[in-house]
DNA sequence: CCTAACTACTTGGACATCCAACTATCTGTT
DNA sequence: AACAGATAGTTGGATGTCCAAGTAGTTAGG
């Protein structure tokens, strides 16, 4: 059931009532919050006909864009900011799928690498295609505002430690 | 290990190779899970020596506001754009750290409410003078931004439905 | 009334994420 | 050369989220 007003405009109100302060930045970060929680949705409804989750795509995507279409599972944890744990995993699951297969480092025993298939090639480029499609989620927002969404929050990025 | 680049950017420009299109809908989708999972790290880290996350925050701060100091379930489910389920989850570990208590609704004896305890109370309280002490996370950035970003989200939110 | 459809919540199972601890391997310093 | 410390990946355990299905209670049409 749909609301009848916007909760966090409520949660504004409420905030400011209670004299709990920081009220722009607690509205920015739920709304960042419900943001995700809507495009996840969307994006992972989207891919699940396809076998596929987001988590899962980024690494198929990174591998796709990689030289030799492998790449260590420390690299790829690196570039999704995710635990080592949850790369594991991820690569469980698209080895299990047939979309990559894990193959011994050439020069340094520890490392293993991720490689995709060609089955996992073409199923990374129809993902592409289909969240291309829904715009990630975002169709109807106009470009205007995609942009100061990513420029807004590159300095947060930034002060994570990201790059 | 810092990465020495913007991961973002990079994406920009393989997508753009690729001939991937949406390129700046997956920019700004990509931004705002990295953002998401940026400040949920830091809000939970806030929160954990208070024996809360960021949901079960925000479970207790509804309740607070609430004028009878108690919600049914659904309800808080409603709010919180979460599945019943998660909600069940939620109220269950604050029970058992006596935060809040279950209810029968006085007319409906299908539903539950979810009643603050005082221990509850000074506990969502100490939560959000923490939160704001960090600035939810979002401490640097300048006010300005986080209206842009709070300003351009709000479409999304409502075209999900939330209001 | 009575029954069919709806609503509120819970349970069990799948999945994703993290942390702590472990194994195996490499590297730099002495 | 040897060893202490760092690095790569995995396993097991905890948590949190969702879905499907189940139970209990309510509502509305015949």
């Amino acid at each position: 059931m749909p609301l009848t007003f916007d909760p966090i405009a409520e949660a504004r109100r409420n905030w400011r009532r209670n004299d709990w302060g920081a009220v722009e930045a607690m509205s920015a970060a739920t709304s960042i919050t419900r943001a995700h929680q809507i495009l996840l949705r969307r994006i992972d409804g989207t891919l699940e006909p396809l076998g596929l989750n987001f988590s899962r795509f980024e690494a198929l995507a990174l591998l796709h864009f990689s030289r030799a279409g492998s790449l260590p599972l420390g690299k790829i944890g690196d570039r999704l900011q995710v635990h080592p744990t949850s790369v594991t995993n991820t690569i469980d699951r698209l080895e299990a799928d047939g979309l990559v297969t894990r193959q011994p480092h050439p020069n340094d025993r520890r490392t293993t690498l991720a490689e995709l298939t060609s089955r996992g090639r073409r199923r990374v480029q129809a993902a592409a295609r289909a969240l291309a499609e829904v715009d990630f989620g975002l169709d109807g927002m106009p470009s205007r505002d995609l942009n100061k969404v990513d420029e807004a929050l590159t300095p947060l990025r930034r002060s994570a430690g990201d790059f």
